[in-house]
RNA sequence: CGGGGCGUAGCGCAGCCCGGUUAGCGCGCCUGCUUCGGGAGUAGGAAGUCGGAGGUUCAAAUCCUCUCGCCCCGACCA
């Protein structure tokens, strides 16, 4: 491509809603344009890298025994009632109407339509398993998209789903997909890690992220030097070791807190440390009212307490009706006295404590000295934590955890049943039963990692492009543009290259060196071939490695033979 | 959805509080001359519904009301 007639717009500056820097330099690289909030255009430049990144992820998904398809965009909403997730999704899910004032979703991903398709051919255990994959468009009206295409609400993602008679089968092509997952982000040249993930709002119960590590990423991961690695949504630690106790009393004392509703204000007033606070927070589950107990200083981890209902429409109790349940104002709840069918949650990290302070359940006072088993009794003991950095890690309880932040770049799921049943999906097995399909579905943002794969290697000049997804190998800088010589070698080093199947960039806009030189910089070509009058007339020409910043002078002839080698390594 | 901020030329911004004639600056763009290996100098030039609508006023980018868009923080801390 010759620079002079290509769409390649470059900034000096960046744009000012753009944040961190993998979004500031794909609109200073003319990578993209945004249309309107989490919507963009890939221009010229981030289309090719986008196509090589979605070549990789063909190839991987081919080499396991993928098939690929391509679903509609255009979902008709009775899908998503039929499979239970129109609450799910909620507001998340894009929706329209067509001119009969029926109802239509632009998909958010496929689990249903496949499904569907699914449900209508396979019918014998002799057809299965099956993997279909296709790489699209997907649409979710994010809370709050942001961050380039790193949180859209119109991306590319490959979906893929496998449909299977046994939980071995689908154990199997788990396994092969997270191979699949691993060689494409390290095909991609991305650092990653396999982690243990929450679900969301997919569903099922096994599953794992891929996570490309990256300094401004959205996902956080914990780490353990004995093996251990989690996402922070799900991870599981002993927390932090108490510096000291408080001491049980032979019956709770009451002490009077005015105004006093937070943990910290609390802590100040009896001037001890928050971690001798039980912070007691009230959730409503169904009908049921539950009490969750967790150490003062620390935080809940939502998601857990879904699980350990098994609800996922745990909500924390409104000022008011904590009032009704407690007979006291919001920030005085404790486990003593509750009522009887109240269920009370414990966090095992709770079992260091010797005496705890609760709220008293009356306005204005907390209880000190109390003692678990005696003066009230926990339901259930489970973790419900959120863990944190620092904390001791529960698998070899001796190291400390770690965090690193990332980007998740995969999800892969265990689906089992879940929509097959809801669905109504179903074959006949080798005894002529009717059994539903056991399901996985496996997803990996295409667009995302364009941004993931700057975000994890750039430099004050701009982006470092890995090899295998640079949109072009290398870039031809002929500096001096009135000079013949320069123009001829610039001319036939390009036509050579790309005869060789090499993507060449030839920069022969009628501008300033330095300009280019910038330029070239900014878009982060791995090789840049510059050609200059002097070195020219010796045979030879430069060639400059961005990722290490460093120049080489070689033989003009031997061009070719180097690139070939560079790319080879 | 709650809180905060911002909409002025393709990009980055000033002007607004305290209303006043042709709305500025830097980058970019066009033309000429000089320059030419790390974002040139110089002379000239094009480009704006001041986000939109309504209002106040002799007069609105500036004040008021409504509205649209964009960005950030939050949406467990009792």
């Amino acid at each position: 491509m010759r620079w002079s007639k290509a769409y390649l717009p470059t900034y000096k500056e960046s744009p000012s809603d753009a944040e961190i820097p993998s979004h500031k330099l794909m609109m200073r690289a003319g990578l993209i344009r945004k249309l309107t909030a989490g919507v963009y255009s890939f221009l010229p430049l981030g289309w090719r890298v986008l196509h090589k990144i979605e070549h990789i992820v063909r190839e991987e998904m081919d080499r396991i025994g993928c098939q690929e398809i391509m679903m509609p965009i255009l979902h008709p909403s009775e899908l998503y009632e039929e499979s239970g997730r129109l609450k799910h999704f909620g507001p998340e899910l894009f929706t329209l109407k067509d001119r009969r004032g029926r109802f239509f979703a632009l998909g958010p991903t496929h689990e249903e339509v496949v499904t569907d398709i699914a449900r209508a051919e396979i019918k014998s255990y002799r057809q299965l398993p099956q993997t279909l994959y296709q790489i699209l468009v997907k649409f979710r009206d994010e809370i709050r998209p942001r961050f380039g295409v790193m949180r859209a609400r119109e991306f590319i993602m490959k979906d893929a789903y496998s449909f299977h008679e046994s939980h071995e089968s689908l154990a199997e092509t788990y396994t092969n997909m997270a191979e699949a997952y691993r060689r494409t982000l390290d095909r991609c040249g991305l650092e990653n890690v396999m982690v243990e993930a929450d679900a969301g709002k997919i569903g099922g119960d096994v599953n794992h992220e891929f996570v490309v590590f990256a300094e401004h990423g959205e996902s956080e991961i914990l780490i353990c030097s004995c093996g251990y690695v989690a996402n922070s949504e799900r991870a599981e630690s002993l927390g932090k070791p108490l510096a000291s106790k408080e001491k049980v009393q032979k019956k709770p004392e009451q002490v009077s807190t005015p105004k006093m509703k937070t943990v910290e204000q609390v802590s100040n007033f009896l001037d001890v440390s928050p971690a001798h606070l039980v912070k007691t927070m009230l959730y409503k589950s169904g009908d049921s009212m539950v009490a969750v107990l967790i150490p003062g200083e620390r935080t809940l981890n939502e998601s857990k307490l879904s699980k350990v209902l098994d609800d996922p429409y745990v909500e924390p109790l409104r000022d008011d009706d904590i009032k009704k349940l407690t007979g006291a104002e919001a920030g005085y709840a404790g486990p003593v006295g509750l009522p009887g069918d109240t269920r009370i949650i414990v966090d095992p990290t709770l079992d260091e404590y010797d005496g705890m302070i609760v709220g008293a359940n009356a306005t204005d006072a907390h209880l000190r000295g109390v003692k678990m088993g005696r003066d009230f009794e926990a339901t259930e003991r489970a973790d419900v934590i959120a863990a944190e950095e620092g904390d001791r890690c529960k698998r070899c309880s001796d190291q400390i955890l770690q965090l690193r932040r990332g980007v998740e770049m995969g999800h892969i799921f265990k689906l089992d049943t879940k929509y097959s049943k809801a669905m109504s999906a179903t074959f006949l097995d080798n005894e002529g039963k009717e059994r539903h399909f056991i399901m996985g579905c496996y997803g990996f943002g295409v667009s995302r990692a364009v941004a993931a794969a700057i975000e994890a290697d750039y430099d004050d000049k701009g982006i470092r492009w890995p090899k295998t997804i640079t949109p072009f190998h290398a870039i031809v800088l002929p500096v001096k543009m009135s000079d013949a010589d320069t123009m001829m070698a610039a001319e036939s080093i390009y036509a050579e290259l790309r005869e060789a199947g090499w993507d060449v960039l030839l920069d022969d806009r009628d501008t300033r060196a330095g300009v280019k030189f910038k330029d070239a910089d900014l878009i982060g070509i791995p090789l840049r071939i510059t050609l200059g009058e002097r070195s020219l007339k010796e045979g030879k020409v430069e060639i400059y490695h961005r990722r290490d910043d460093r120049t080489e002078l070689i033989d003009r002839e031997g061009v070719l033979d180097y690139v070939r080698e560079f790319y080879s390594a």
